[in-house]
DNA sequence: GGGTGTACATCTCAGATACA
DNA sequence: TGTATCTGAGATGTACACCC
C-alpha cells in the first residue's frame, strides 16, 4: 500500500446457520434486543432510467464472459479473444433477439453489439454506466406548523388578497410570510404546539417506505462510501478506524448477512488490525459475528413480525394463531405490534404519537382502556414484553378467540383517547428499552404490502413442495457443523425470514458460517461513488491494483480535457458543430471536442469573451485516482 | 487482431435561480 | 422560508474509426 493503510474485507453469513441462541458463548444480548435500528422515514426520489443497449440479464451474461475474452487477448487462455466475442456473439442472438426497451435492430447487429461491447471491456472500467447516488434519502420536509395553521384559517386569503392589492408582485411573498407571521404570533403556545404535532404526523404521513431499489443501491455502495468517510476523517483528523458494520446483502437483502470490516490508517505501511491482534479471529471477529448475528436476525424479525398480523385496508389487524415455534419474546413483538395498531386506530385523528406510552399506560389504566375487555385472570394491561409468560399466552388466545367469534368489525380490545396531558408528543417520549417500536402500518400501504406477501406466499406454497427436502437437510444437521462450502449457498438451503413458509416461524437457529470472496475488485459503480465525493478523492492516495486498467482511461480523459479547452472556443457556430459532426460520423479526424454542453456555452459567448475567458480550473482525468480495496 | 483516440450521450452532484 | 427546477462540471459507457 503506497501512503495509508486501508482494507475493507467483507463477508458473509447464511441465518439458516446461525449459532443458537443459547450458545456457547452466552454473553450476547438475548432476543429481543432493542430497537436500534429505528424506521426511517423516507420520500423517494425520482429515479432516471439508464438508456443503455442491454438488459441487466444480458450485462450479466455479458459481464461473466469478460475474463475469458480478456484471458485470450493477453495469451493466458488458448485461443484469439475476437473468435471467442464472435463465438459468443452467436450463442448471445440464440439466447436473445431483443435488447433494452424491447428494441430489436436486427441479428447483425446485435452481434456487432455484442463483440464491440467485449472489445470496450478491456478498456473501460467496466460495470454500470450510471454513477452511484451517495448514500442518501431525500427527506420531504413536508408543511410548517405556521403554514397548516393559516391554512386552517378561513379568512386568511381574503385578507392576503387584501393586503397585496396594489403592490408589485415580488412583493406577494413577504406579504404572505408577513401575515402568516402575524397569524401565528397570535395564536397561544398551547394551540401552536398542537399544530407542531400536527405538521409533525404530516411530515411522517408523506414519508413512505424506502424503495427497494435505493436500498439495495445504498447498500451496495456502502463498502466505498464507508472508506472513502473514514479516509477522508482520517486526513483531517489524524486518526485511524476500525470498523465493523453488519447488515443485508444486497444481492439477496434475504439471504445471508453481510459483514464488513473496514479499516483505514493514516500511516504508511501500519499492519493490519486482524494480523496485529493475537486472536483476531477468535476474539474480535468471532463475537462480532456473533453478536451481529442477532442484530441482523432481530432486525429482520422486526421487519417481519407484521406479517405474522392481518391487517385489513382500514388498518384494524388481526392475530393469527399461535405457532408452536414462536417464543415468549416472538409472541411479545407481535401483541407489542398489535396493540400498537389498535393506538394508532384509536389516535388517528388526534395523534400526537404512534406507539403506545407504556409506562403511563401501567399508571393510568382508566385514562386508556376499559379494564372489562381483558380477561377477568389479568388484572391490568403491562407491556408484553414485561407480562408474564402465562399472561402472554392467555392474552393472545383470548383476543384470537374474540376475533374468530365475533363475525363483526369490532375490535376485542380498543384504547380511549387520552387526554392531551396524558398523551405526550412523541418528541418528549423515550422509547422503552427492550420493546417493540415498529411503527404501525398506515391504511394506505397496507394493500401494497398485503399484495407482495399474497404474491410471495402463493410462490412459496409452490416452492415448498419442491424444496422441502433440502430445506430439511440443512435445518436437521446432525452434528451441527455446516458442509456446504460457503460460496455454494443456493437458495434452497437459506433461511428465508419473511413467508418462504406457510405458516412461518420466527425461530431460526444454526451457526455462523464466513464467505470470503477471494481478489475482488471493487465494482466500478464504488468507485464512481467515491469519486462522486470530491473531497475525498482529492485527498485520496490509490493503493495498488490500478495502474494496467486505469491507465489507459486517464490518458484519454487527460487528452480529451486539453482539447476541450484548447479547441471548443474555436467553435462559436452550434450549426457548424452539427455540421462537422455529421461530417465526423462519415469521416474521422474531427477536431473539435468536448460535450455538447460545453459547445452550446462556447457558442453562446461572444469571440472576445472566448478569447480572454481562462478555462476553469478541472481536476486533471490524469490525476483521477482509482481507489481499489481488497476483500479478503 | 488488438490497441488506442475521439465524440457523444447521459449520469450524479452542487449551486444558482425561480416561485409561492 | 421552503421547494422545485435549471445549469455547469465532472465522470463514464458506447460506438466509431484509425493505427500498428
Amino acid at each position: 500500500m503506497s501512503a495509508t493503510t486501508r482494507k475493507v474485507v467483507e463477508f458473509q453469513w447464511d441465518l439458516a446457520v446461525l449459532p443458537p441462541q443459547r450458545s456457547h458463548h452466552g454473553d450476547y444480548v438475548p432476543f429481543p434486543l432493542p430497537l436500534l435500528f429505528p424506521s426511517h422515514p423516507i420520500q423517494s426520489f425520482p429515479l432516471k432510467i439508464m438508456k443503455t443497449c442491454f438488459t441487466k440479464e444480458q450485462e450479466i451474461w455479458l459481464r461473466e464472459r469478460i475474463p475469458e475474452y480478456l484471458g485470450r487477448i493477453d495469451h493466458i487462455i488458448e485461443g484469439k479473444g475476437q473468435d471467442y466475442a464472435e463465438e459468443q456473439a452467436n450463442i448471445f442472438v440464440g439466447k436473445w433477439t431483443e435488447l433494452r426497451d424491447g428494441k430489436s435492430p436486427g441479428i447483425d447487429v446485435i452481434k456487432a453489439k455484442v463483440v464491440r461491447w467485449l472489445k470496450n471491456s478491456r478498456t473501460k472500467v467496466g460495470g454500470t454506466k450510471a454513477a452511484v447516488p451517495l448514500l442518501k434519502i431525500p427527506e420531504s420536509r413536508g408543511p410548517t406548523a405556521n403554514q397548516l395553521y393559516v391554512e386552517s384559517l378561513e379568512d386568511f386569503d381574503s385578507e392576503y388578497q387584501r393586503r397585496r392589492e396594489g403592490l408589485p408582485t415580488k412583493a406577494n411573498v413577504s406579504v404572505w410570510n408577513q401575515l402568516r407571521a402575524e397569524r401565528w404570533q397570535e395564536l397561544p403556545s398551547q394551540d401552536q404546539k398542537i399544530w407542531k404535532d400536527r405538521a409533525e404526523v404530516a411530515r411522517r404521513e408523506l414519508r413512505g417506505p424506502v424503495p427497494e431499489d435505493i436500498l439495495s443501491r445504498n447498500r451496495h455502495a456502502l463498502p466505498t462510501s464507508l472508506q472513502t468517510v473514514l479516509s477522508s476523517y482520517s486526513k483531517q483528523t489524524g486518526y485511524s478506524f476500525f470498523l465493523l458494520c453488519v447488515g443485508p446483502n444486497p444481492q439477496d437483502p434475504d439471504g445471508p448477512a453481510r459483514v464488513l470490516t473496514i479499516q483505514h490508517c493514516g500511516l504508511e505501511s501500519a499492519p493490519e488490525f486482524s494480523s496485529f491482534h493475537p486472536a483476531y479471529e477468535e476474539g474480535v471477529k468471532n463475537v462480532w459475528t456473533q453478536y451481529a448475528c442477532h442484530l441482523e436476525e432481530t432486525r429482520r424479525q422486526r421487519e417481519s413480525v407484521t406479517d405474522f398480523i392481518d391487517i385489513n385496508a382500514d388498518g384494524i389487524p388481526k392475530l393469527k394463531p399461535l405457532c408452536r415455534e414462536w417464543t415468549f419474546a416472538n409472541i411479545a413483538d407481535i401483541l407489542t405490534t398489535y396493540f400498537d395498531q389498535l393506538w394508532y386506530i384509536a389516535n388517528e385523528k388526534e395523534i400526537s404519537q404512534r406507539t403506545i406510552p407504556w409506562e403511563q399506560l401501567t399508571t393510568q389504566p382508566e385514562s386508556f382502556y376499559e379494564v372489562t375487555d381483558l380477561p377477568s385472570a389479568i388484572p391490568a394491561l403491562i407491556s408484553p414484553h414485561k407480562m408474564p409468560h402465562w399472561q402472554l399466552f392467555l392474552l393472545y388466545e383470548h383476543l384470537q378467540k374474540c376475533q374468530q367469534s365475533d363475525s363483526s368489525a369490532t375490535l376485542p380490545f380498543a384504547f380511549k383517547v387520552p387526554s392531551p396531558s396524558i398523551n405526550p408528543s412523541p418528541k418528549n417520549r423515550m422509547p422503552e428499552p427492550g420493546v417493540n417500536c415498529i411503527s404501525p402500518i398506515r391504511p394506505s400501504v397496507i394493500a401494497q404490502k398485503k399484495a407482495k406477501i399474497t404474491l410471495s406466499l402463493e410462490d412459496d406454497r409452490h416452492q415448498d413442495y419442491t424444496e422441502e427436502g433440502d430445506r430439511a437437510i440443512v435445518e436437521t444437521d446432525s452434528d451441527g457443523e455446516e458442509e456446504l462450502p460457503a460460496s455454494s449457498v443456493s437458495p434452497s438451503n437459506e433461511l428465508n425470514m419473511e413467508m418462504n413458509n406457510p405458516t412461518p416461524s420466527i425461530s431460526s437457529v444454526s451457526k455462523l458460517t464466513d464467505l470470503h470472496t477471494e481478489n475482488q475488485v471493487e465494482p466500478v459503480a464504488e468507485v464512481n461513488l467515491r469519486r462522486s465525493l470530491r473531497h475525498a478523492k482529492d485527498t485520496e492516495t490509490p493503493t495498488v491494483g490500478d495502474i494496467s486498467m486505469a491507465s489507459a482511461n486517464s490518458r484519454k480523459r487527460k487528452a480529451n480535457q486539453v482539447d476541450v479547452t484548447a479547441e471548443a472556443n474555436i467553435n462559436d457556430n452550434e450549426n457548424d458543430i452539427t455540421e462537422e459532426h455529421q461530417a465526423k460520423k462519415s469521416k474521422r479526424g474531427h477536431k473539435v471536442k468536448g460535450s455538447t454542453q460545453v459547445k452550446a456555452k462556447k457558442a453562446a459567448q461572444t469571440s472576445a469573451e472566448t478569447a480572454i475567458t481562462a478555462p476553469k480550473a478541472r481536476n486533471s482525468a490524469h490525476n483521477a485516482q482509482r481507489y481499489w480495496y481488497y476483500v479478503e
